[in-house]
DNA sequence: GTCTTGCTTAGTCATGGGGCTAAGTATCAT
DNA sequence: ATGATACTTAGCCCCATGACTAAGCAAGAC
């Protein structure tokens, strides 16, 4: 409408697959190097990778090698990105009545729907 | 891992291309018709149409004809379920120690990151 | 040095997403 | 009845996504 924003694209992109959310889910329990996410999942290593970079260039992990391992940990700023994205329809379903005018005012305010 | 939620996944699709949040946005200010809200879209209509019904598919909007006008209206149930997904993480950012034990608890509980 | 481990890169393939045009259908206006 | 309006359906095109195998490479074990 205003203005593109590829980045909650990506990000939004990048939770609309189950093997990354569940990543995410593993690493909400501290970091953890590649094979060890990977081992859940029934899935050749390229291709459990691609889901890795995927994630990172979302910005959603990050990961630093040491060795031959590389480890991954969550950073979740941009999930935090989410939770803003969604607060100006929380009145949606936090109120009996929906108040669209003052919606509208926040999600014009700052062009996060667009 | 455990299990898979095709409705999650359709979910964050939905809300991974700009001109559907831009959608969303023009109905947090009230239901709208379809030619109403494809207005702003420099786009060919049954490319637009295609976005809503990829909105309706994942539930974020109803729609009713009425006579020759479809109306649509949003469905923030939908929205909650993002804000309930969010819900384990949020600790990870809200906290300076970000207390990984108790998240994953949580994230085990109901599995609503697989 | 050789072997194993843990990624990493390269290349292929099938499917699906997002765009288009063209043509169809059902209302509503005149 | 005619014509405009508001979708709707059908079909095509291109590129991105998600999976695979095969082969490469650097680090650690022995």
């Amino acid at each position: 409408m205003t203005k593109q924003d590829p980045t909650l694209d990506a990000l939004f992109q990048a939770l609309a697959d189950p093997t990354r959310r569940a990543v995410l889910a593993h690493l909400a329990s501290g970091p953890a190097p590649i094979s060890d996410l990977a081992a859940p999942h029934d899935m050749a290593l390229p291709s459990f990778l691609r889901h890795i970079t995927v994630l990172e260039e979302a910005g959603l992990i990050t990961s630093r090698k040491s060795g031959r391992v590389r480890t991954c940990k969550l950073a979740p700023a941009r999930l935090r990105e989410i939770e803003a994205w969604l607060t100006p329809y929380r009145p949606l379903w936090t109120r009996e009545k929906p108040r669209y005018s003052q919606l509208a005012k926040s999600l014009y305010a700052k062009p996060s729907g667009t």
